[in-house]
DNA sequence: TGTACATCAGTGAACGCGCGTTCACTGATGTAC
DNA sequence: TGTACATCAGTGAACGCGCGTTCACTGATGTAC
């Protein structure tokens, strides 16, 4: 790609984007900054500028993974059914479906060596992709929205992220393939998830 | 390293414990082929001789890996209160261990980019630490050892593996560390995990 | 409106690195007779 | 018990690779006056 300016202009953005397709085409471990560069079509010194190193950037893209993530929390607790349980349940699906979306991002997300943990954009991003579920537990265990949450209640609210956060993760390593139907694994995987999340959401 | 002698006599087992000592200290990421060679003290082609390529390797140390998964199961199974509900309990329990005590072994066994994912040992080592939860989660429905798992049992399974799979793999990357206690974060989790698995097992 | 100049955002070549694997080889072992 | 010889388990040097980062640099932009 050569550009007929100097400078790029959008580059940032440019090499955000590039390290998304590289994720999804080749995952995680796949992932190189000279390979974004290239695509970016700028020289494999440029990234620098933007983000000091290949960490700098991945911890960029991760961050926005998680907010990517808080939508889709959203969106799958948006249904028809208002139901405290049934918002949870949407939510669980929403958070499958991110990772199965994005699977390198998603893996990328929680491989802490390969970010800057501390950072705090990235520390508040994961902070609310988790306030989302935090508050539809809260509200699914009775308690109001100016209460504070209660320890026990903490303690729902991680269970259920552990419970959609093994599935998706165990789901993506493919061992529940085993178990598809005909109509492939991310259906079969998308239809068991409901069923395993009512089963098992928290006691009131 | 110098050997006396021009065959080493055990290369395969040390090549598999020096592979275990560069995930512990290391971490899935640190590993490399040429460093457990040199561990072992032996040049960097021996290997191929005795695992054909890195993945052969890893996938070992994956298949024993989740064989000692197992007997950490059955370790945590083994409680004073035999009750099917403190059986499970133990086993997260267990679970959760085997993944703060290996992080590394831990990690790869899920990282099936890195495995020859299809080896018939390593599915059946999956297989029989999977076997292990699912004997007693259907115990703990009720069911009676020779019948088989109705496919709603299955999907309890299949929860309770994902609960302490993702609790064990977000509390590896530090997703629980804000709230550890003075304890600190293993002794904080340890704790955590056996209220959260009482409040969240499938209901019969 | 023009201009000097600091700053920003790129270049492109090079550095140093260590990796997994291949290759032709050799030393040691085991087995058939 | 001895021996020929196939096989096994190593060596060590080299291959080819691509990586992240550094470096001295230059072209473009923006701003103060």
């Amino acid at each position: 790609m050569r550009r007929d300016r100097y400078h790029h202009g959008a580059l940032r953005e440019a090499l955000l984007t590039a390290a998304d397709e590289i994720l999804t085409e080749r995952g995680t471990d796949g992932f190189t900054l000279r390979e974004a560069a290239r695509r970016a079509g700028v020289s494999p010194a440029a990234p620098a500028h933007h983000f000091g190193s290949v960490t700098g950037l991945l911890t960029e893209v991760a961050t926005r993974g998680f907010l990517e993530l808080r939508r889709y929390l959203r969106e799958g607790a948006d249904t028809d059914d208002t139901s405290a349980s049934s918002r949870i349940v949407g939510m669980a699906v929403g958070y499958l479906r991110f990772a199965l979306d994005h699977p390198g991002r998603f893996q990328l997300m929680f491989r802490r060596a390969m970010l800057h943990s501390q950072d705090p954009s990235l520390k508040a991003a994961v902070r609310a992709a988790y306030g989302e579920l935090e508050q539809a537990i809260h509200a699914y265990l009775g308690g109001r929205p100016d209460e504070p949450l209660r320890p026990d209640d903490q303690a729902a609210v991680l269970g259920t992220w552990s419970l959609v956060h093994g599935f998706s993760h165990l789901a993506l390593d493919g061992k529940f393939d085993a178990m598809a139907g005909q109509k492939g694994v991310r259906d079969s995987v998308e239809r068991m998830l409901p069923a395993i999340a009512l089963r098992m959401l928290p006691r009131a």
